[in-house]
DNA sequence: CGGAATCCCAGAGGATACTG
DNA sequence: CAGTATCCTCTGGGATTCCG
């Protein structure tokens, strides 16, 4: 149960040195954290199911390990209700917000991937050729 | 060698649907590529073996790897000149270098992680008492 | 409802060679 | 130098089950 497991980019644990936005990648891109904060920014607080549901193919146990992971990173406020049945609200937190126009600098992006797709075409098709050194 | 291998977010496999920002953050945030692209982006055009020795610990098969996929995202540009001994040379394409902007954002919002380590320390010194619902 | 506990596995990617 | 080719490890995360 240690927290700082994944690092999808080498952060903490590879060479900070060769690249600094390293750990702000491995925050807040690593494998599920990206849909998370994105769905708790745009739907504001909501319960667990409500996350589980919006996200889609997550398993339970995968969200509340990101959940947790967020929560201890200052990105995400849990909030526990002690009623019968029990209710659990997530909330982005301030810090969490404050990603917003990173998530925007993105989607600006997205068009671009027309590009992308026009690329692999074109390597799939003509590259193989060409390749041989 | 399949190219499309991973998915950090799930965008192509999961529920795309959930999180327009996914297949953004697969093309440019899964591992080793921000490394590569950030190193690219800054030092120029440059040989299979300054990228090595720049980003650090990475293996020759998994830069040739992320090399490869880069290229055919068209994010990368290989070019071979076939001499002895060979030499070939790594450049960001256009589509690449409009990144920058991204990876800027990325860099002003890096100050932040301050505020992530002190929500960690705080979070593993008095979260274990609270927690129980 | 909101998890925790267990078991399990594919597959990314490291280590270590070898080659054109 | 710029890769390929194997082998092998490790672990993220899926499936399932159970609990307060």
């Amino acid at each position: 149960m240690d927290a700082a497991v994944d690092s999808p980019v080498g952060a903490a644990v590879d060479s900070v040195q060769a690249c600094p936005i390293a750990p702000v990648v491995d925050l807040v891109f690593s494998r599920w954290t990206t849909p998370i904060l994105w769905t708790l920014n745009e739907y504001g607080r909501q319960r667990f199911v409500e996350l589980e549901r919006r996200i889609g193919v997550i398993t339970p146990k995968v969200l509340t390990q990101r959940l947790r992971q967020l929560e201890r990173d200052g990105l995400v406020v849990r909030e526990y209700h002690a009623e019968v049945p029990p209710r659990v609200e997530y909330e982005i937190s301030p810090l969490g917000r404050s990603l917003a126009p990173l998530f925007h600098s993105l989607a600006q992006w997205s068009p671009n991937l027309a590009e992308v797709e026009k690329a692999r075409h074109h390597f799939d098709t003509t590259q193989p050729a060409h390749r041989r050194p």
